[in-house]
This record gives C-alpha cells, sequence and structure tokens, in this order.
DNA sequence: CGAAGGTATCTCGATGTCGAGATACCTCGC
DNA sequence: GCGAGGTATCTCGACATCGAGATACCTTCG
C-alpha cells in the first residue's frame, strides 16, 4: 500500500497551519498572523485539558474538583482557605463554587467550618482523604505532562516558558 | 502604603511563578517542572478566550457562534458544511451542534437544506448576513489579538509559534 | 429484491456553570 | 447602641453542553 517511507525530517505541519492557509485564500485582504501564535495556545489548551483529565479519572477526580482540592493543598498546613478566596484563585463564580464545596463535602473531600473571627464567612478545610488524593493525582499529572515536553528539549522548554510569561504578564498587572 | 517605586527592570513574576514556588515548598518530593510551561498556557488559554468574547460581543456573536460560523466561512464559496464535518472541526458533540444550528439558523445566519446526495445528511450554509458577522467580527479578534502580540518582538513570535507547534504535532498524529 | 450493518442527524434528560438577587453579618461614625 | 453601607456566602432560574439512544437513510452482499 506504501511506496515507501515518507522524508520525516522538517518539520510537519500542523492543524493551524491549514487553518491559517484557509484564512489567507477567503480573506488576502487581512494580516492573520496573530493566529499563528493564539490559536495554537488554545488548541493546546484543549489536548492539555484532555490530558488532565485521563490523568485524574484513574483518581476518581474530575478537574474542577482537583483545582478546588489543589488550590487547598498548596496553601499547606491546615490547607484552609474561605469560598471568598478559593473562587478568586478557581476563577469561576460564587454559586459555582458553593455547588462545588457541597459535592466536594459530600465525598468527605472537603468540610466546611464557620469562620470564628467573622461570622459571614465559612473555612473549607481539606480533609485527610481529600489530601491523600490531591497527591496521587498530582504525581500522575506531573507524569503525563513530562511525557507530552518530550517533544522539547530542556533548553526550549526553558525559553517557551519565558516568553510564555512575557504574553501572560500584561494580563496579570493590568495597571501597567 | 508604599515605601517607593519598585525597581521594574528584571522581568517581573507571575501568577505560574506563585503556583511553582508554593508546589515546591508543599511537595519538595516532586519535580513539578512541567508546569513553568504547560500551566501558562492553560492560564493564557483563559486570558485569549475572554479577549474572544470582548471582540465578539461588539458584533453581537457569542465566540461559539463564531466558531461555527468562521468554519463555513473559512471553507469558501458556496459556504456549506454537513452538520458532521462542522462538529469535527469544533470539537462538540452531536447533540450540541444540533442545537447550535437551531439557533443560528433562528437568527438568520445560516440555513439548513436537504443533501441532494445523500439522504441521511444535511447542508448548512452560510448566509449573505451570517458572512457579513463572521467577516466583521474576525477583523476585530484580528486586532485585539495584535495588541496582545504586541508584548513581543517578531522574531520571538516565530520563535513562540515554532515551538508550539513541535508540542501539538504528537496530539495531531497520534500513530506517530 | 431484501436483510444486516453502517452512518448522519436529532431527541432528550442530566449536569455544571453563570449571575442577579437574597440573606446574614461586620464596621464605622455618630 | 444604632443605622448605613460594605462584604461573604448562598439561592435559584436560565442556559449550554454532554452523551446515550432513537430515527431515517445508505450500502453491501447473497
Amino acid at each position: 500500500m506504501t511506496a515507501g517511507p515518507q522524508p520525516r525530517h522538517q518539520s510537519a505541519t500542523d492543524e493551524v497551519d491549514a487553518l491559517v492557509s484557509a484564512w489567507s485564500r477567503e480573506r488576502p485582504d487581512l494580516d492573520i498572523a496573530p493566529l499563528e501564535v493564539l490559536s495554537r495556545v488554545t488548541r493546546l489548551a484543549r489536548h492539555l485539558d484532555l490530558a488532565r483529565r485521563e490523568s485524574f479519572e484513574t483518581h476518581g477526580l474530575e478537574p474542577w474538583e482537583f483545582d478546588v482540592l489543589a488550590a487547598l493543598r498548596r496553601e499547606g498546613a491546615p490547607y484552609t482557605l474561605s469560598p471568598g478566596r478559593l473562587l478568586q484563585v478557581t476563577l469561576v463564580t460564587s454559586g459555582t463554587m458553593t455547588n462545588r464545596i457541597d459535592r466536594l463535602a459530600s465525598q468527605g473531600l472537603v468540610e466546611r467550618a464557620p469562620d470564628p473571627h467573622d461570622g459571614r464567612s465559612v473555612q473549607v478545610h481539606l480533609t485527610a482523604s481529600g489530601r491523600r488524593r490531591v497527591d496521587d493525582a498530582l504525581t500522575d499529572l506531573l507524569e503525563h505532562e513530562r511525557t507530552i515536553l518530550a517533544a522539547l528539549p530542556p533548553q526550549e522548554r526553558t525559553t517557551l516558558a519565558g516568553l510564555l510569561r512575557r504574553l501572560t504578564l500584561p494580563f496579570e498587572q493590568p495597571a501597567g
């Protein structure tokens, strides 16, 4: 069926190359160069999301569950944050966070307790079971991500991280 | 509150730097280097999604509406695709695509017609109104994206695009 | 031709998210 | 102490998505 091995030394084209060439044909009046970078970021993020999903399902966690548990875990002992802080960190709305905490609590992965210093507030606390779960899931996630990054030598990973940081910083420092 | 201006000459740290340092403290047993690249990709994608949303709302389009209309527009005249092709391109499920086409059709941006060659299939066609809408939205989107990319000189944009392509390719060529 | 298996689309119930408004509590000034 | 204004969380209805199953049609083979 094959006529022999194809040359694979030059870098192959990806879906974004196809996207760019289609737009160039249809909208020759526009400079669509920005898509070369930003569409790749969007698409890669989608692939990463699926990869995360795979890593977590071994541990019975949804990505949103990991996000909340990881925020508490990163905090260090006593692994406690308010719902308000959690929604800042995870970038969801308050209704969503209430719902998430409810479901995590019903699985015994977190506990809700009144804040002794502020009657309006609540403390969300990671249980021992929740901590084990997120620790195990993180180990697998990093392993999976390392195989993805194996496509680049270490030197270029550093370059890539630096370039991405420079693109992201303006979003995080809106006041300049 | 401030003791004076802070030095800003060395590159600033971003949220991922904070994330990495928190994990390093809490999980010194793990090598969390992969997050340097992949968490930045995920976060940047989230910012880009918000930026897209802004660009589109001037034109009364949701991101998902743009995705569908753009797929048809890129196709070139006669701007027609089947629902099946559309769901491959936009990576949603069939139920979602049916719903999307329904809503776009009720706004007069696309039309559904039976496929003359295959009675199981349907042709989704971009109307003149839909084409105007997506063309205008794309112009604004690219303008917005150019301002985001202004954080990098042209040479480094090319470098970045190349590095991202190498990370993405393995996902697109699963058979190697 | 007729049946079996494959394909394209649609239906519909479950789920997660959003976001405006409700509720309870805190703080500050008088 | 009390009221006004601010803050933290929760409630709840609307909405987009998923995904398994239903439906209609096509193709292949005997």
